[in-house]
DNA sequence: TAGGTAAATGAAAATTCTTTTCAATTCCAA
DNA sequence: TTGGAATTGAAAAGAATTTTCATTTACCTA
């Protein structure tokens, strides 16, 4: 078990939330996965070692967890509804690997000149922003050059 | 008729698709509008003056634009399939009201640097970004303080 | 300017994907 | 422990999207 999962289960409880086996074992697989799943690949991957958990649970734990601010909602691959444990507390992106999924967090994304420029030009009062960056991951690269 | 619909008729029978009255309804109502639309707003626009047309030809008309690259998706609200007419042909943004939806567009992202710096700390080879503001438009900030 | 033909259409059925319902079970604070 | 609210899984319901198919239509060619 991570400290990632520890803080989490702490947050559950906090808010009142029991803590099942259920939700152990799907937190357990997203906090352990590097890599944005979606509520069907989670169910899979869940399901192998506990085939008892349904895919209703698997959508409602990540019901949960977007409430509590806790997972990252991603948007490569054109699909809405593929998730990342939130590993940096504060204001981050993704860099996510094409090939294998896999994402890497970064937090200074320098777009204040930008978004001033923009409302300055528009007249928008802009109150946030999507950035996500897609590549290839240094392994990833391996496997295409060979 | 817009200038940008006659592009894109003239695209359509380029690529040996027929220029139906069913696809010139479709287009005039994504060509002259300024949100973004969902397959189910499209419909209900179009079929306001054309009741015969059904669900299924906007979403195969919306397969089509995307397919000739006429369309940008947009992941504002989480959702992964509102589309607006492609305006500028080039590389750019958007910038989406979120009371409205009117989008503005903009082509100057400026990420070369910071795409650049990824790269060098990750290893990624960097292929792509993914960018979008949202705010209120000046006229949704009225609407608002008023 | 017909006529032939491949493409497009709408309705309905079929697939996904997601949420709701509900009876049975389980966590956990007292 | 035990009471009670929260949680669970199965099944049903609902929403979104795609496929199927018989019929119609655009538009190229003669
Ligand atoms: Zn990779
Ligand atoms: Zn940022
Ligand atoms: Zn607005
Ligand atoms: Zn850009």
């Amino acid at each position: 078990m991570r400290l990632t999962e520890k803080k989490i289960t702490a947050m559950l409880r906090q808010r009142g939330y029991k803590l099942t086996p259920q939700r152990q074992a799907v937190l357990n697989v997203i906090a352990l996965s590097h890599d944005h799943l979606t509520p069907a690949s989670l169910y899979e991957r869940v399901h192998q070692e506990h085939p008892g958990i349904g895919l209703v649970t698997i959508y409602r734990t990540l019901a949960i967890l977007a409430e509590l601010g806790l997972i990252c909602e991603m948007h490569a691959g054109g699909n809405c509804r593929s998730y990342l444990l939130r590993r940096p507390s504060g204001h981050h992106h993704h860099l996510i690997c094409s090939q294998c999924g896999g994402v890497v967090d970064f937090t200074d994304c320098d777009l204040g000149e930008l978004e001033k420029r923009l409302s300055a030009e528009t007249g928008f009062d802009i109150e946030g922003h999507l950035l996500e960056f897609s590549g290839l991951c240094p392994s990833c690269q391996r496997t295409a050059s060979a």
